[in-house]
DNA sequence: CGCCTTGATGTTACCGTTAACATTCGCGCC
DNA sequence: GGCGCGAATGTTAACGGTAACATCAAGGCG
């Protein structure tokens, strides 16, 4: 059998004119230029205290001179700490974690930390997605979310490493965990139309996980005061506003008659409240409208949103300081955090 | 040496009932439950065609069995592989950045590559965040934009690795080059407005690097049918939807006169629409609108938004190619690459 | 039948850094 | 003067993989 000829991880030697890529300088080297030896080189970078001032002037010239950059990995096999923190989100094009995800990595930049994002579009990717990860010996792990493969819960606790959930809550996460009920929210938007005085509600919702905990608490209020919802328009992640047009416009195709639109996020709300406008429906007046998320835009609109506002900053920190916290052998004040939520009430409703 | 075989002198501080970080489980380990040797297991898992059937089973079982995951650190110092790139942006609340960052991360894991992703939020931090990035020993690098400090190109040259800039153009790239001509996407814009008939135009901008070059080449087309902007509104990035109902109020404010206004961005654009429309202005008619990005709400806004189209997935997968391409050790096909951009035509102008 | 080839596996050393322990030296103090 | 001590620096040996080369048995072939 000829080998596979697809494959080809051992390229010839290449364009022989090539740099031929100059073997990197090491901190030998800078030792030898600094007539030093390596560890000293190696005080004088990480722990310059343990150095006197004149050898860590030399070696910080050699260094500045040579354009000497430490192996990372080297290091971090030696001391068994990566300074990698992985983050796994199911999608960066939402806005809410972008935020989290930006306040995570300032806070663990400060403490000399690096975030490896990780992307699990798809479920069943988180698994090889973590598994993946585990082997570059991250210093902690954040998570979108509390549902996990077992084979994943087991790897990670058998990893021995801090653990973040988050953006839910479970009273059993794996480690830690810092989020809201989104069962919570969605009794919430509920209740929020139904003290209103609407009866008739349609929603356009999507079906990830999260949003879907958020419909259960909606539809258990509902439920509650002995109402179904009027029609549900159900799409996939992610939330945007064309499909909030499409999802408004397939309410209104089904026939039935509603008052209010709750949609599982801001984007999907300002989606429907284009399309409401555009078929001349007034707001609130012909159709009320709650969001999720209290995005940038929620507050500008005409009219301005209704939603549900989340601190997602406070995610991303408190995450982040949990994590830190764990990684220095301190205890977290708490393992479990809940942010919590607000209705903001604006003029769509 | 009447040494103590015992291992963890551990530190007397931490909590006393923790599970101490048991020793994890190493190739050597495997190898010896397995019967084989360390590098039998190495094969075995990474190049499995070079191992009898009946020896890579037994590798297999005994792995899934200890839950052996390989340390990649370990491998990458002596590879000198580390099976990452590293990406460069300054920020990920960008749309269009986004669907960039997922092509390339979705292009280069199926070729087992993970995505560094450092944000290089203030400019002046990109130096000092590809400094500790290089430490890391990525296989290549992916940049935003062509500026840079000079001391970066110098790292990133002497890194020996290949590099990627995006999102722009030049002549003199470091390395390799993936974008299209913001200065030609803004003299466009201004063509599509005087092909319209507008003589009075404002301006709802934001002054990062790239922004600017497209307003260069919208003031240089203006210019040479001798015309100035009436006004402009020129806010730091991210552009967002309120900044742009803010820019257009602050347009109105100066009293000029103007019949269209060109934004930098397309949540800018949908912004001024709101505004105006709040106001009572007409689009097209009182006023007309162009933003850039060709965002997913563009088309679908009332009316839909004219804007400039970018194949942002393009970006992100050239980018990815080019890499893959020099580190195989192949030349990629073209060194610079245009993807261009295309004026879409919508209601709004 | 001996030589060469191929496939499967093993041995050794090394990747670049730093933990752990060792050494040296100067200085204060009894 | 001897001792202890801390500051500054050095030596050695990992950390956990895999490249490079070595070994060995089984077969092909003139």
């Amino acid at each position: 059998m000829a080998k596979s000829p697809s494959r080809k991880p051992r390229a010839a030697k290449g364009a022989a004119a090539r740099p031929a890529a100059a073997k990197p300088v090491t901190i030998r080297d800078v030792a030898k230029v600094a007539g030093v030896s390596a560890i000293t080189v190696s005080r004088a970078l990480a722990r310059p205290e343990l150095v006197s001032p004149q050898t860590r002037e030399r070696v910080r010239a050699v260094v500045a001179r040579t354009g000497y950059v430490p192996n990372v990995l080297a290091g971090s096999l030696r001391t068994r700490r990566s300074g990698i923190i992985a983050a796994i989100f199911p999608q960066v094009s939402n806005t809410l974690f972008v935020e989290a995800i930006q306040a995570l990595t300032e806070r663990l930049r400060e403490e000399g930390y690096q975030v490896l994002l990780g992307l699990s579009s798809y479920e069943r990717r988180e698994d090889e997605l973590i598994a993946g990860i585990l082997g570059r010996q991250p210093d902690g792990i954040l998570l979108t979310g509390v549902s996990h493969a077992p084979e994943t819960r087991r790897r990670l606790i058998a990893a021995h490493i801090p653990v973040v959930e988050t953006w839910d809550l479970t009273p059993s996460p794996i480690d830690m965990l810092v989020g809201f009920s989104h069962e919570k929210v969605g009794a919430a938007m509920a209740r929020h139309l139904l003290a209103r005085g609407h009866r008739d509600i349609g929603l356009v919702w999507n079906n990830d996980a999260r949003a879907e905990l958020r419909r259960r608490g909606f539809l258990e209020v509902l439920a509650g005061s002995g109402i179904e919802p009027a029609a549900t328009c159900l799409g996939p992640a992610p939330a945007t506003f064309p499909r909030g047009r499409e999802g408004l416009a397939q309410l209104l195709r089904s026939g039935k008659r509603f008052t209010a639109v709750a949609c599982s996020s801001d984007p999907l709300a300002q989606g429907v409240i284009a399309e409401a406008q555009d078929r001349g429906l007034r707001i609130p007046g012909d159709l009320a409208v709650i969001g999720f998320g209290d995005l940038d835009f929620a507050a500008h609109t005409t009219p301005a949103l209704t939603t549900v506002g989340i601190d997602k900053v406070a995610i991303g920190r408190r995450a982040a300081e949990m994590l830190l916290a764990r990684i220095a052998g301190r205890e977290p004040g708490e393992r479990i955090v809940d942010v919590g939520f607000a209705v903001i009430e604006r003029a769509s409703t």
